[in-house]
DNA sequence: ATTGATAATTTGCGCGCGTAAAAAAACCAT
DNA sequence: ATGGTTTTTTTACGCGCGCAAATTATCAAT
């Protein structure tokens, strides 16, 4: 490092001797320029460091880099996770992601939205809030800027990347009938389409086992499914609601709050002799093995669900001049693996 | 909405009869525009649905109306839940917040800082990953770009919010010795400044008390802190290791991983009678009410400092012009509260 | 040395907006 | 109507870069 601090291209051209657009073809890839010229500039590069400016480049480029990715509540584990893993697939495909979080409100995703459509993306991965979202706006959005829709199957978008819940809730339906009594399914106001498939597919798999359905919905609202779980599930288990040991959590996050529920009730939670209730939940939080005891569940294929999320979308992205087949909108659905742990 | 897409302000100035200077003032402030004015705006906005392009915006404006906001470890509640607040705090006064997360790695960190420089914010606010962080590159960015720390207090930017380790861990450190036996210190390889604070502050309160710090540091690395203290812990108390039946942990993810191992191994936490272990974390994380037993904790407080990072910050940017009185760097530290669940 | 292909340079325009200065218009109070 | 003030319009430039076309330089292979 030496001198004055370089200001914008036309500058670092100067002082490295490389024309200014042979610099920004550089920038673009570096790989596009002879080597001997790429040397030059990263000579100049470590005496100067310098880099373009963002809103300049994006502004002028054709196409931008830049993906969006816009999830219902980034303080979930599921979408912390999921979110994580698509921002890496982004950066190492060369494109720049930028997350946005509607924090469960309505407001904050069409917000969300709106910026991110004024920052014209190449593309954008979302999870919708779901039965919230106004649909409207993420309708408009979606023909604006080429969409995955991935979560939370809201109709819109080019393509839908999530777990099959009708394979997935029947494979750990079939499971506790089999290893004890059949389970009643504890849930809260479907959030989202994932809620109304998963109580769709116990309840059939259920009645395709010989069995009724029994389903305890509680009322509530909000993000703190823990919260819920426990002061609803606590309610149900003081009650003695549940006419069954066993008791299958919409979600994960809900079977949490269940089992700190049990645990304060006094109720042993598993499969042993001496215990008085079977949970088991949905998604394999990434907290679902620490929990206590350790929570049985179905684990979402959060890896397949990233990268194809991800291919998906650049797959449209790089397809977009070309050819516009865009009257399918094909869903990829994913099925989970039942995780055997200790709870049912 | 009718007529064909408007592209950008100018169009949008000539549908709805205002210049386009005037219609700039009006996205800039909405009030300092002449009421009437500002009407006829609106209805053409409420038919046309037009959005400054944002890269353009912030390329030309003198200071820009972003606000950098970079994590260790956006998967952490801790740090999602702080977020979330700071980017609530930001958006209501009427910046853009962008989030980045450097999900553990040194790399991504020095990246996503290199990104946030070249966006040119009008300040950051920092949680640097702590002993990892390459401070040459994490300094260098807060030369250029207003900034506060939280969380981490690496020595660099113009301020630090956090919270006050030396009163918080005395104060549990009490309180566990006045309920029950002496608490060992369990934690992992100190991965940012706060750590080392603790359990300083540990060795200190323990002392004053006269007793002999007990300091159980496992080999570890990485952020899945809860599989470290389930691990860890687990073998810890397999061997018998804890001298005393009472453990303070570094942090509740370590702690809600070591009730984990207790529970495995048949070892009641809490205080009662018939209970072979007191367990106590801090931090107060989001679901450390939902262990089992309940955590006993000490909370962070959250919003103060979410809300004084982020007014710190806006004093600061504010000032910019002003005076530079530069040579002091505030340390805002907040207490914490006793958080008294179960477990301990 | 000559050729042909590849890469680099020059030149110049455009993106969509902020912003400044000067002129014109609208408003307000007397 | 008058003058003074505030707001809007006009005009024009600049931000930092992408991108395209034409020209020139470089390089490998004959």
């Amino acid at each position: 490092m030496e001198e004055q601090k370089i200001r914008n291209m036309e500058e670092f051209s100067a002082v490295s001797g490389i024309s200014r657009p042979t610099v920004s073809k550089y920038f673009n890839d570096p790989n596009s320029v002879r080597p001997s010229t790429r040397d030059r500039i990263e000579q100049a590069l470590s005496r100067h460091d310098f880099r373009p400016n963002l809103f300049a480049i994006n502004q002028n480029r054709k196409l931008t880099k830049t993906i969006g990715i816009v999830v219902p509540y980034l303080a979930d584990p599921f979408f912390a996770e999921v979110v994580r893993l698509i921002e890496r697939l982004c950066i190492d495909a060369g494109y720049w992601p930028i997350v946005f979080s509607a924090h469960g409100e309505v407001e904050l995703e069409n917000k969300a939205l709106a910026t991110l459509e004024s920052l014209r993306p190449a593309g954008a991965l979302i999870a919708p809030l779901g039965r919230s979202s106004d649909l409207g706006t993420v309708r408009k959005f979606t023909e604006e800027v080429p969409t995955v829709v991935f979560d939370s199957n809201v109709k819109v978008g080019k393509a839908f990347v999530g777990s099959n819940n009708f394979q997935s809730i029947p494979m750990m339906v079939e499971y506790l009938c089999r290893s004890g009594e059949p389970p009643c399914f504890f849930e809260m106001p479907p959030i989202n389409p994932n809620a109304n498939k998963r109580r769709e597919a116990y309840s059939q798999a259920m009645e395709r086992l010989g069995f009724d359905p029994m389903i305890f919905k509680v009322e509530a609202s909000g993000w703190d499914f823990e919260r819920i779980g426990q002061e609803e599930g606590g309610r149900l288990i003081a009650d003695r609601a549940f006419p069954t040991n066993t008791v299958l959590c919409s979600n994960d996050r809900l079977a949490i709050g269940l089992l700190s529920a049990a645990y304060q009730k006094g109720l042993r939670v598993g499969r042993g002799e001496g215990c008085a209730l079977r949970v088991a939940g949905h998604d394999d939080h990434p907290w679902s093995r620490f929990s206590c005891p350790s929570l049985t569940t179905v684990s979402q294929d959060y890896r397949a669900i990233a990268e194809n999320a991800v291919q998906t979308l650049f797959r449209y992205i790089d397809a977009s001049e070309e050819e516009v087949d865009s009257n399918e909108r094909p869903e990829l659905l994913f099925d989970g693996k039942l995780i055997m742990r200790s709870s049912a």
